[in-house]
DNA sequence: GAGGTCACG
DNA sequence: ACGTACGTGACCTCC
C-alpha cells in the first residue's frame, strides 16, 4: 500500500527558522531551519512511515500569480540572509535522506503539492500534505489529509475533511473563500477590508461562497455591507490568488518520489557536518533501543565470527595470533564491567582482523591454550588499537596480565576531537562518526538494578560488533586528529602520559589506616558535642544535614534573615551562614559542624573504604577524557581535592606516607603556572617582567593597579589584587570580582579597568581570544588542544557571556595541562632513564607527589623541579618549589 | 537521580 | 536588561 507525503518545503524552513534561537555549527554556518526541518522530519518519517516522500519548493521569484496581481507577496519582509543562506544546505540534506525534491519555475510549492494530491485523488493513493501554512487545507480529501506544524515545528494538527468541518464548518474547497474574504496579510492577499475570520466564517456558512456571499450582498447592513460592495473584486482577486494551481506540468512521475528509507552512513555525514551531535545520537538510539537485538544480529550476520572458547578453537587463535604477531592493523576491544577499573571484571574481548572477528570470553584467556594471547598483550612493541585501554590495562592488571603497547585508543582520540563531548561510549562515537549503529551499553547490559551481562551468544555477537567498530574508528580518527592539528599533542603527549598514569594508578600511595580512624575518632566525639550544642540553641532534634530542616530551623523557628533562596528553598551555604553569624550563636556551631562532617564523611571514611586491605594503599584512578580544558580528573577516590587550606583538615595529610620504610614524600608545585602561562599567551611586557624577576605577583599586580611602591602595598591591597589574578584567569566580570571581595560592581569594575590599563597584552588577549572564538568556534592552547565554544555565537547573553569566560580561561588552564601532563612524560623518562627507584604517584592539577628513597632524596629535589621548569619553554621561566617530608602533610 | 554543599587547583 | 567568576568529585538528603 503506498502511502504518500508531500512536504511544503519553503513553508516549513521558515516555520522551523522563526521558531528556533539562532543556532550555529562551529564554523558559524546558520542551522536552526535546518534543524527543526530535520527534527519534525525524522519525527514525521517515523510516526507516518511513507512510501513516497517529496519536498516541495518555490522556484524564482515570478510565479504566474503576479501575472494577475504584482503585489502578491510584495508586503511581506525579504527573507533574511541567515535563512536564504540555509536553503541550498536544505536541499543537500534533503538528498542525504535519500529524499525526491522538485520545483519548478514560475510555480509555488503548493502548486506542486496540489498537482500531486490531484494525482492522489485520482489513483486513491492516502497521502499527507506537511505545511506551515493552512491554505493547504483546500487539499484536504476523504484521501488526503493535511499536517499542519504547531507551536514551532515539533508538533503538527491533522486536517482531515472532517477535522476542517468540526473547526471551521467548512468543506476543504471553501477554504479559498475563505482566504478570499479575509485576505491573508503574510502573502499580501487583500480580501475584503474589516472582515476577519469570524465574519468571513459567519457569510460563508449562511451562502457558501465568495461569489455567493458577493452576490447577497444587498442582504448585508452598514459597514460591512459598504465594505464588500466596494471591494468585490478584491475579494474575486483574493480568491483566484489563494487557490492553489493544482495543473502544473510536472515531468516527473510518482515512481521518483519512492522512499525507502535513509542511509545511516550518508545521513550521519550531514549531520557530523552540520554538529547536530543529538540528532546523530538518536540515529545511533533509534537502532541500538528501538530494534537492538535485531540489528545486532543483522550486523553481526554479516561478520565472519570466530568464537574461541577451548583448545578446539586452536585453529582459530593460532589465525588471530599469527596476525597479531605480525602487527596487522586490527580492533581490539576488551570488556572490562564496573566503574572502577581497579574492581572491573573482564568478561570477554574481540579482535577484528582480517576478515573475521575473533572473540574470547575472559575464561578462555585465562586458560592455558590463550597463553600466547596473554603474551602478546604484555609486549610493549606490539601495537594495539583499541578502546579506553587505559582502562583495559589497570583491569588486566588486577587480573595478573601485563599490558602494553597502545598504539591508537579511539576513545582518547574522541576526547581530544571534542573534550566537552560527554558520550564517550564506543556506541555514542561510533554513531557521531556516522558509522552503522552498534548498541548501546544500555541495551545490551540494562542499567542500575536491571543490570545483567546477557547469555554468551549475544555477548559475543556484541563483542564482535565492537572490535569490528574499533578497526573502523581507528583511521577516521586518526584522520581526524592529523585534520585538526591534533596529532602530535595526541601521539606524543596523551598517549604515552596515559601509560605513566596507569602505572602511577597501579603503584597507589600508602594510607595509614590508624592515623585515619583516630582522626575520625576525634572527629566524632567533637560532632557528637557540637550536635547537641545545636539541639540546644534550636530547642529541637533536627537532622543538620539535612538543607531543607536546616533552612526551616534558622529562617523560620529562628527567624533569622534569608538572603538567598535556591531552587528549592532557602540557601543556607557557608557564604550565607557566615553573614549571619553575628545573629545567632548557632550560626559558628553549624558552620564547625558542617566542616567535621564532611572531613568525617567524605576524608575519614570516604578514604578509609578506599584502603585495599591486602596492601594498605588507595588507588586512585585519574580520567584522561573528562575535563574540557585538559586537566585530568581522579576518582575513586579523588586525591585531587584533599583538605589543605584549613589546618583541621589539612591533618587528613598525615595519613598519606611512603609505602617502605625510610622513605621520603616529595612535592613539587608549580608557582602562579596559569598566570605564567597568561604572561605568555598574552606576551605582556609588564607581566613577563614581573615574573622574569620572580616578583610576588600579587604585590606586583597591587602596585599597579594602585599605583603605589612595593612598601606601600599592604595586606588588604594584596588581597584584593589576588583576587583580580585570580579573576583575570578565570575570565573576569565586574559583578564576579565584586562578589568575590565583598565591594561594589563599580568598584570592582574600576579595579579591572585599572589592570587592563597596566597589563595591556592582557587586554589585548582576552579582546582577541573572544573574537577568536567567534570566528573559529573554538580557542586552543599552546600545544593545540581544542576547546569548542559554539555558544559564544548565543544571542542569550548568559550564555554568550559564560562561553566568552570560557574563552579567556581555557586555553590558560589548558596550557598549564599540557605543561604538567608533559612533565610528568618527562618525568617518567627521567625516573627510568637513571634506573631510579623513586617513584611517581600523584598528580593535583599543578603538583606532582612521589615517593622517594633516603638515597635519592637530594636528587630528587633538584631534579624534579628541574623538569617540570623545563618541560615546556616559555617567554617567562617556569618554577617549582619542592619540599618533602615522611608523610604528605610534611611536605609542605 | 537531582539538588545542595563543600573539598581541591 | 540580562546575572556569573574557571575546572573537577563525593557525600548527604529527599523525592
Amino acid at each position: 500500500m503506498e502511502k504518500w507525503m508531500l512536504i511544503d518545503g519553503n513553508s516549513i524552513a521558515y516555520r522551523a527558522f522563526f521558531a528556533l534561537p539562532p543556532l550555529t555549527n562551529s564554523a558559524g554556518q546558520h542551522t536552526n531551519a535546518l534543524y527543526g526541518f530535520t527534527t519534525m522530519l525524522l519525527k514525521l518519517l517515523d510516526e507516518l512511515k511513507p512510501t513516497h516522500v517529496l519536498v516541495a519548493f518555490d522556484a524564482g521569484k515570478v510565479t504566474f500569480r503576479h501575472e494577475g496581481y504584482s503585489e502578491y507577496k510584495g508586503g511581506r519582509q525579504k527573507t533574511p540572509p541567515e535563512l536564504s543562506e540555509q536553503f541550498p544546505v536544505l536541499k543537500e540534506l534533503i538528498r542525504s535522506f535519500g529524499i525526491a525534491q522538485f520545483e519548478l519555475s514560475g510555480y509555488e510549492a503548493d502548486d506542486i503539492i496540489g498537482t500531486l494530491t490531484k494525482r492522489a485523488d485520482e489513483q486513491g493513493v492516502e497521502t499527507i500534505v506537511v505545511s506551515g501554512d493552512k491554505d493547504m487545507l483546500q487539499l484536504a480529501s476523504d484521501k488526503v489529509t493535511i499536517a499542519v506544524t504547531r507551536k514551532g515545528v515539533s508538533e503538527v494538527d491533522m486536517y482531515s475533511p472532517k477535522a476542517i468541518q468540526e473547526k471551521y464548518g467548512l468543506v476543504p474547497q471553501q477554504i479559498i473563500d475563505l482566504k478570499g474574504l479575509m485576505g491573508d496579510t503574510s502573502d499580501n492577499i487583500p480580501g475584503v477590508p474589516g472582515v476577519g475570520e469570524k465574519t468571513a466564517l459567519k457569510l460563508l456558512h449562511e451562502h457558501g461562497t465568495v461569489e455567493q456571499v458577493l452576490e447577497n450582498a444587498g442582504e448585508l447592513k452598514g459597514k460591512l455591507k459598504e465594505n464588500i460592495e466596494t471591494h468585490k473584486d478584491s475579494a474575486l482577486m483574493s480568491k483566484k490568488l489563494a487557490t492553489i494551481f493544482r495543473e502544473v506540468p510536472l515531468e516527473s512521475g510518482t515512481d521518483e518520489l519512492r522512499y525507502s528509507g535513509y542511509d545511516g552512513a550518508t545521513l550521519a555525514e550531514a549531520f557530523r557536518k552540520l554538529e547536530f551531535k543529538s540528532l546523530l545520537e538518536r540515529l545511533d538510539l533509534g537502532e541500538s533501543v528501538g530494534d537492538s537485538a535485531e540489528e545486532a544480529k543483522q550486523s553481526a550476520a554479516e561478520l565472519n565470527i570466530a568464537i574461541i572458547t577451548s583448545e578446539e578453537d586452536g585453529e582459530s587463535l593460532s589465525e588471530l595470533l599469527s596476525a597479531l604477531q605480525q602487527d596487522k592493523e586490527h580492533g581490539l576491544y576488551i570488556e572490562a564491567i564496573g566503574e572502577n577499573p581497579h574492581q572491573a571484571e573482564i568478561i570477554g574481548m574481540s579482535v577484528a582482523t582480517g576478515d573475521a572477528v575473533y572473540v574470547l570470553p575472559y575464561s578462555a584467556l585465562k586458560k592455558p591454550f590463550a597463553a600466547g594471547l596473554v603474551e602478546w598483550f604484555s609486549q610493549a612493541d606490539k601495537p594495539k588499537y583499541g578502546f579506553d585501554l587505559h582502562k583495559v590495562e589497570l583491569a588486566l592488571a588486577w587480573s595478573g596480565i601485563r599490558y602494553a603497547g597502545t598504539a591508537f585508543d579511539v576513545q582518547l582520540a574522541a576526547y581530544l576531537l571534542d573534550p566537552t563531548d560527554t558520550a564517550l561510549s564506543l556506541s555514542a562515537i561510533t554513531g557521531k562518526q556516522g558509522l552503522s549503529g552498534i548498541a548501546s551499553d544500555e541495551a545490551v547490559y540494562g542499567k542500575g538494578a536491571k543490570f545483567k551481562v546477557p547469555d554468551a551468544d549475544t555477548l559475543c555477537r556484541h563483542l564482535a560488533l565492537r572490535g569490528d567498530a574499533v578497526r573502523k574508528l581507528v583511521p577516521i580518527l586518526t584522520a581526524d586528529l592529523e585534520k585538526s592539528g591534533m596529532s602530535k599533542l595526541y601521539f606524543e603527549l596523551e598517549q604515552p602520559l596515559s601509560r605513566v598514569l596507569a602505572g602511577m594508578e597501579l603503584q597507589g600511595i600508602t594510607v595509614k589506616k590508624q592515623e585515619l580512624e583516630e582522626l575520625g575518632r576525634n572527629l566524632e566525639s567533637q560532632l557528637v558535642t557540637i550536635m547537641s550544642d545545636i539541639y540546644k540553641h534550636a530547642g529541637v532534634e533536627f537532622n543538620i544535614g539535612s538543607p531543607k530542616q536546616l533552612g526551616e530551623i534558622l529562617f523560620e523557628k529562628l527567624e533569622l534573615p534569608a538572603r538567598k533562596k535556591t531552587k528549592t528553598g532557602y540557601s543556607t551555604d557557608a557564604e550565607v551562614l557566615e553573614d549571619l553569624a553575628p545573629y545567632h550563636p548557632i550560626i559558628p556551631l553549624i558552620l564547625h559542624y558542617r566542616q567535621l562532617a564532611k572531613l568525617q564523611s567524605t576524608y575519614v571514611e570516604g578514604l578509609l573504604k578506599e584502603v585495599r586491605g591486602e596492601t594498605g594503599k588507595i588507588h586512585t584512578y585519574y580520567r584522561q577524557t573528562i575535563a574540557a580544558t585538559g586537566r585530568l580528573s581522579s576518582q575513586f577516590p579523588n586525591l585531587q581535592n584533599i583538605p589543605i587550606r584549613l589546618e583541621e583538615g589539612r591533618q587528613i595529610r598525615k595519613a598519606f606516607v611512603p609505602s617502605e620504610p625510610g622513605w621520603y614524600i616529595v612535592a613539587a608545585d608549580y608557582s602562579q603556572i596559569e598566570l605564567r602561562v597568561l604572561a605568555h599567551i598574552a606576551d605582556d611586557e609588564n607581566l613577563k617582567e614581573a615574573f622574569i624577576h620572580d616578583m610576588d605577583i600579587h604585590t606586583k599586580t597591587a602596585m599597579d593597579v594602585f599605583g603605589v611602591t612595593a612598601d606601600q602595598v599592604d595586606s588588604n591591597m594584596r588581597r584584593q589584587a589576588k583576587a583580580v589574578n585570580f579573576g583575570i584567569v578565570y575570565g573576569i566580570s565586574d559583578y564576579g570580582l565584586s562578589q568575590n571581595l565583598g565591594i561594589s560592581r563599580n568598584d570592582a569594575g574600576r579595579f579591572i579597568e585599572q589592570y587592563k590599563e597596566v597589563f595591556k597584552g592582557v587586554r589585548q588577549f582576552m579582546e582577541d581570544i573572544v573574537v577568536q572564538a567567534r570566528r573559529d568556534g573554538y580557542v586552543t592552547t599552546l600545544l593545540e588542544r581544542r576547546r569548542f565554544l559554539p555558544e559564544i555565537k548565543a544571542s542569550n547573553f548568559n550564555l554568550r557571556s559564560f562561553a566568552e569566560r570560557t574563552a579567556m580561561n581555557s586555553p590558560i588552564q589548558g596550557t598549564a595541562a599540557d605543561i604538567i601532563k608533559l612533565a610528568m612524560v618527562q618525568m617518567d623518562e627521567a625516573l627510568r632513564e637513571r634506573k631510579l627507584k623513586s617513584r611517581m604517584l600523584l598528580q593535583v592539577h599543578d603538583e606532582l607527589v612521589f615517593e622517594v628513597p633516603e638515597e635519592e632524596l637530594e636528587l630528587m629535589k633538584s631534579l624534579v623541579p628541574e623538569v617540570m621548569s623545563g618541560a615546556l619553554k616559555l617567554h617567562v621561566p617556569l618554577k617549582a618549589d619542592v619540599s618533602f617530608g615522611v608523610n604528605w602533610y610534611e611536605a609542605k
